[in-house]
DNA sequence: GCAAATGCATAGCTAAAACCTATGCATTTA
DNA sequence: TAAATGCATAGGTTTTAGCTATGCATTTGC
């Protein structure tokens, strides 16, 4: 089978982004005859009409959308090819742009930079925190190259790995009545006050699915805006809370007049996972980060 | 970026595939120093060594393989844009190969095929019975370019469109008592003697979950290999069964002694669907066949 | 242990292709 | 109606993809 050449794909997208053969050619660094030649050329070979030549620029056919379409794929994964190549030479060498979500980055990245840095000198990591939905944007768009997230997390092209679990403690003012209880179960919580992160972050669906509560809580709804900020707010007496462990092993609540307490109920809690965009270059790579990371759990 | 071409892609799948430089060479049909050269200069474009030059023959590095893999993608993610801009050309003419799985192939197909005769005069359907697992497989390797199966069914790189529901009812011996109940419901069934199709078929699947019964069920199995003999089963007293609102109205109970009773929780039935494989370059005349199938339905 | 065979690399050449400049023709704008 | 815009065509130049011939290292056969 005769296939097309890249460049002459490359032609194809240049028209559908800019709408015409002459700044098309231009911002491939070629004159319009030879893109004109070449965009021919691929018709011939398709036997398909792809581009609608009008008096005022160029469109493209229904043809030469699907196959502009399939062409950027086909470019980006050959990118791609390049890039993980290139990688392979010098793992976790250069610079490497991870995420993390608010619950996960303070209290999970000091621990695991230290760890980074000894294994690998060479690596400058950009760091950036954000909510799970905007992080998976981010590797979508290439802006990242990895992000820690709470599991699972549903979204096509992006895979991830999992790290390890980080189990729900309740967090109450001193001698609040809960801590006098004998069993501490998930159901003790539907007659209280429990205090969640403001809306978009995971871990406050994790507590309201824990709580079998709906998305929607009736009546006044405080939400805090970070951890510390919740654990004063229990501290303050106006309910109690869930924290993760990862959180209260950084110290999150050191200082504070609260307890904690376990729950008797077996894992309460969320997984922890790298992920990363499906066919990324830097898949390795992200799969060493997350050892290392898996270590400092 | 510079960008391999997709012939020396071609060439590295070669060696990959043969495992030697001349051999690679000869099935790509050039001679040995330039698949040499060529290769030479993917690594060099690359800046990282793809091919181990061996005493006898060629194997490859560890990047050299991560580079085969994506490299095969491409290629035939390429393959993919050339046919489909090809059918684009001329859709729905030349040979399409369509699988049905055997509970939905001999009810609906004759309906349907009549009417798509009428539409696409030239088009050339072959077709394959098989259960839903090889369907599967055939698209993934090829070999099929849609299949009629029962939905859900999740397999990755397959994607599938819902052409409508077909309910269950339930078949009985004449004058059995489940016919003289005042509501028919699927808990009912959980006292009678149940009779399937024979293991693989996705329908014996949706009946064991529709009465609510292990897969593995105790005692003396009796199953069918179709559903006409399932219905001869039922006719001589063997048991009960569920039978989808599509083989009844095809006549697969008729001139067999059994009643037929619809059952009163809303909507007991599997949701029949066309399914194809990611990217397939016939992806728009699946669609389309499928529109014609939903009308049959 | 030496000749033959196998297998990849190198050198030098040729022919195809990719790309260029110059120009033509149709349509739109001033 | 002239100028401008935009794609196609013609003809020439450079690049490169591919060839043949050959070299060199390793393995195999006698």
């Amino acid at each position: 089978m005769h296939l097309p050449t890249l460049r002459q794909l490359e032609f194809l997208c240049a028209i559908a982004d800019q709408g015409s053969f002459s700044r098309a050619a231009e911002s491939c660094h070629v004159t319009q005859p030879t893109l004109s030649a070449a965009i021919k050329e691929v018709e011939g070979l398709l036997g398909v009409q792809l581009v609608e030549r009008e008096s005022r620029g160029a469109s493209l056919t229904q043809a030469g959308e699907a196959a502009v379409e399939r062409a950027r794929n086909i470019l980006s994964d050959t990118a791609d090819l390049v890039s993980a190549a290139r990688q392979a030479g010098a793992p976790l060498s250069g610079s490497f742009r991870l995420g993390a979500i608010p619950t996960i980055a303070p209290f999970l990245l000091p621990r695991t930079l230290k760890a980074l840095r000894k294994a690998h000198p060479g690596l400058k990591l950009y760091l950036r925190e954000d909510q799970t939905e905007r992080l998976i944007d981010a590797l979508r768009a290439r802006k990242l190259d990895a992000a820690l997230i709470a599991l699972p997390w549903d979204a096509p092209g992006i895979v991830s790995m999992e790290l390890g679990d980080d189990e729900f403690m309740l967090v109450a003012p001193t001698d609040h009545d809960l801590m006098h209880s004998k069993e501490l179960n998930s159901s003790d919580l539907s007659d209280e006050d429990v205090l969640l992160l403001e809306d978009g972050h995971c871990l406050r669906d994790h507590a309201l699915s824990v709580c079998r509560l709906p998305s929607k809580r009736s009546g006044a709804d405080v939400t805090a805006t970070s951890l510390p900020t919740l654990v004063h707010m229990v501290a303050g007496g106006l309910g109690v809370s869930l924290l993760p462990k990862l959180a209260i092993d950084a110290g999150v609540t050191s200082g504070a007049d609260v307890e904690l307490r376990p729950f008797n109920t077996p894992m309460i809690g969320r997984r922890i996972g790298i992920a990363w965009r499906q066919g990324s270059p830097r898949e390795a790579e992200a799969q060493m980060i997350g050892e290392i990371v898996r270590n400092a759990l």
